[in-house]
DNA sequence: CTGTCCTCACTTTTT
DNA sequence: GTGAGGACAG
């Protein structure tokens, strides 16, 4: 048992209490996923059959991890055996396995958030219903709220306080909605994202016998970041668990930052209720940060009340304090930044791939990105559309869907048309009223098409045609592998043709995608991928399965993509960590954000995603904020954030500003109020004030900031975008973010329409629309 | 049916 | 300021 050696006492502790209920309480940087997944390869070297572990995730990315690093403790073989996975690819695939139980077919179509929303719109129309009131993403989250409650339509229409709440809220429609909502998505043998989870608590609910099977089956249940489940998940949890006891929650509740999905902090607060026999072990050890970070959050953290008790510690020195930035504008908020990390990588030998940048927004990654364009630093953007939720893919995947499960009707409705066959809007509406009269789905409205006399011959020649396509995918589903019949369907309907119209870069660009994913078809066909358990079956169906719980191409380790700044939420950023961080925007009304101070819960959950921010840091930290910010095209005053005054003053460097706030960069009417503005918050908080006179500053940062000035200048006066491409010219090279490194060989067109030929090195020779395109001059 | 102009709304989002 | 979706004209 040498693995065991190198855990600390409670790590150890954790690893070996294997019996009963166990809460584990990981703080940040504790090792947490060590000790899940060492506690595994335990119960394993002691006899406990793979199968019979099930240890459930929240990411895809967290199960793939852990799967990986206890193979490299126990054989490869048993840890693929494990029930590992997130909630919704181990409960749909449970669920596809009893289906018939709730009368769905295998097969069914998992609908992502799209499919859901666009379902519901065409239920509100069909209801003659304004979707300014009842705005889809509204109804959607109103549902989605209900069924994390495991709320059902039914119930949800006979519980007098919803109704109620919904008739003062001005939409007493609602729980018809999700009644028509639960009725559709079971006509095309859909279940959305919550079903997954409803819908297993509604199977063992109302099959004792299943429930009984699964509850002998898993003898050990482990859940990672338990603070985030909602009750549905815990109540599958608990009901799984009922029999053997064996469950082990890890998690930490200052980390809880979900609440909004319907995660229940009180899950992980109150399962001591539960489980009256529980052992508890505390993760305390920080092993990330340096102690003034661990002490910072530590003293933010404390202001919560309602949390569990800890004490954060680490053996790590001391290192810097923690430093504030302090800019006038958000623009030069971005300029700071970039200047900071310009600097510390010539001083600390950082790569640029060591730092990062969060934000409570995303709109706040703009002025990030101009800055750090500005100075030539590469940067990546995590949490923009994923692969999985572009339009080129989301088609060509409707196809398949639709292939194999001719019900559904998000499907349908999104490749009807497209491409272009010239069944417009008009038929699909009366495709859809006849369905609705006559109770069936649309599809076979479509197969009986040409024996109704609704549709001109035209329109049910077309309509037949299209028909018959979808069949004869179907009819190959079995015969052909999932990449050939991908391959075959996309070029069959036509959609890989209209997309080569296209020489745009996107059009290019989309063609590439699709490429990606017949790429992703041909390794499952393979059965390249090793973390797909046993391959059961290898056609399309079964691809599809699977993909319609992914949500990243696991893009981050994809070429070079390591040596950039990460820019990403706070949110997104759980769970990593980097040597040097930025926390940016900190202040009043964006974070905590003006939305969420209405209550203590809320604002509480603001301080745990500060809490997440800081504590991703490992050995520099920053906190940022702009005394102005444009917000919705104007500029706002801002105040530093509560958060910024409640980290202990002794562990903060005064605020560096960039020294030039009193220089004329504004020049309105408001100059006066900023300046009192300015004076109130010396005198208010003096924590922020310098105590002792300013060092001047080094001479290198002296000459930057000039520079600063005159870019910041230059930016003001002209408001253009100083974009590299401005300045490109026939024979520089340059580097594309797609195509790599090349030479402009040929320069046409002008202004907005302005296009170069460039000749890639790898990529061969490319026409690119310089509006679009992000390239980098390389001399 | 498609393209263009205009209006509107706008935290966070593991699945 | 920006992007998405609706209205309306061609």
């Amino acid at each position: 048992m040498e693995y065991l050696s190198t855990l600390n006492p409670a790590q150890r502790n954790a690893v070996e209490h294997t019996e009963g209920p166990v809460m584990i309480i990981a703080g940040p940087g504790s090792g947490k996923t060590r000790v899940l997944t060492y506690r595994i390869a335990h119960l394993i070297k002691n006899g406990v059959q793979p199968h019979q572990i099930l240890a459930l995730t929240f990411t895809n990315k967290a199960a793939r991890e852990m799967k990986e690093r206890i193979k490299a403790i126990v054989s490869g073989s048993e840890a693929s055996n494990i029930w590992m996975g997130t909630f919704h690819s181990v409960f749909a695939r449970i669920l596809r396995v009893e289906a018939e139980r709730l009368g769905y077919p295998p097969g069914f179509t998992i609908y992502d958030t799209d499919d859901s929303k666009s379902l519901i719109k065409s239920i509100t129309q069909g209801m003659g219903l304004d979707d300014k009131i009842y705005k889809p993403s509204l109804v959607y989250n109103r549902i989605s709220n209900a069924k994390n409650n495991l709320i059902s339509a039914r119930e949800y229409l006979n519980n007098p306080d919803v109704t109620f709440e919904d008739r003062s809220s001005g939409k007493p429609k609602l729980g018809f909605i999700y009644q028509a909502y639960e009725e559709r998505c079971f006509k095309s043998s859909a279940m959305d994202f919550d079903d997954l989870l409803f819908k297993t608590n509604v199977l063992f609910k109302n099959n004792p016998d299943v429930l009984y099977k699964y509850q002998q089956r898993f003898k050990f249940i482990l859940v990672d970041e338990y603070q985030d489940t909602n009750y549905s998940q815990y109540l599958i949890v608990k009901k799984l668990a009922a029999m053997h006891q064996n469950i082990c929650v890890v998690g930490d509740d200052a980390q809880s930052i979900y609440s909004f999905r319907g995660a229940n902090i009180q899950n992980i607060l109150k399962f001591e209720k539960d489980y009256p026999e529980l052992s508890v072990f505390k993760l305390e050890q920080n092993y990330r940060s340096t102690k003034n970070i661990v002490e910072a959050a530590n003293s933010v953290i404390k202001y919560n009340q309602d949390q569990l008790k800890k004490s954060v510690w680490t053996e790590n020195p001391d290192g810097e304090r923690i430093k504030i930035l302090e800019a006038s504008t958000d623009n030069e908020e971005g300029q700071l930044v970039a200047n900071k990390i310009f600097e510390l990588r010539m001083q600390n030998q950082l790569g640029n791939g060591d730092f990062a940048i969060l934000y409570r927004t995303n709109s706040q990654s703009r002025t990030m990105e101009e800055a750090l364009r500005k100075r030539n630093i590469p940067y990546r953007i995590y949490g923009g559309l994923s692969f999985y939720k572009r339009k080129e893919i989301k088609d060509i995947i409707a196809y398949f869907r639709l292939s194999v499960n001719s019900n559904d009707e998000e499907a349908l409705k999104r490749v009807i048309n497209y491409p272009v066959r010239g069944i417009g809007k008009t038929t699909i509406e009366r495709l859809e009223v006849l369905a609705d009269e006559q109770k069936v789905t649309l599809f076979s409205i479509l197969e009986q098409c040409n024996m109704v006399p609704y549709f001109n011959a035209g329109t049910s020649k077309k309509l037949t045609e299209f028909v018959y396509l979808i069949k004869s995918f179907k009819a190959q589903m079995n015969k052909l592998t999932a990449y050939d019949l991908a391959k075959h369907i996309t070029t069959s309907s036509g959609l890989m043709r209209e997309l080569e119209t296209d020489k745009t870069p996107e059009g290019i660009s989309k063609i590439e995608n699709i490429e990606e994913l017949l790429n992703a078809i041909q390794e499952f066909t393979d059965g390249i991928d090793e973390n797909k358990e046993e391959p059961l079956n290898r056609n399309l169906e079964g691809f599809l399965q699977d993909v319609a719980l992914l949500t990243d191409a696991d893009e981050s380790d994809k070429d070079g993509e390591k040596n950039k700044v990460s820019l990403m939420t706070i949110h997104a950023a759980k769970g990593l960590e980097f040597p040097c961080v930025f926390v940016v925007g900190v202040e009043e009304n964006l974070f905590p954000s003006q939305l969420s101070i209405g209550t203590k819960e809320e604002l509480e959950e603001e301080r745990r995603l500060f809490y997440v921010a800081l504590t991703r840091a490992e050995k520099h930290l920053f906190v940022s904020y702009a005394q102005n910010r444009y917000r919705y095209g104007q500029i706002h005053h801002a105040e530093p954030s509560r958060f910024v005054d409640e980290i202990d003053e002794r562990l903060v460097d005064k605020p560096i500003s960039s020294g030039y706030n009193n220089s004329n960069f504004f020049s309105g009417g408001f100059d006066d109020e900023r300046k009192q503005n300015w004076g109130n918050k010396n005198s208010q908080k003096p924590t922020l004030t310098p105590t002792f006179p300013k060092p001047s500053l080094p001479k290198n940062l002296v000459k930057m900031d000039q520079a600063i000035k005159q870019i910041n200048s230059a930016a003001t006066i002209s408001n253009t975008d100083n974009e590299p491409q401005q300045s490109l010219s026939e024979g520089m090279n340059v580097e594309h973010q797609r195509f790599g490194k090349g030479k402009v060989m040929l320069i046409e067109g002008n202004l907005s329409d302005q296009k170069a030929t460039i000749n890639f090195d790898i990529a061969g020779t490319k026409q690119i629309l310089l509006k679009f395109a992000k390239l980098r001059i390389l001399d």
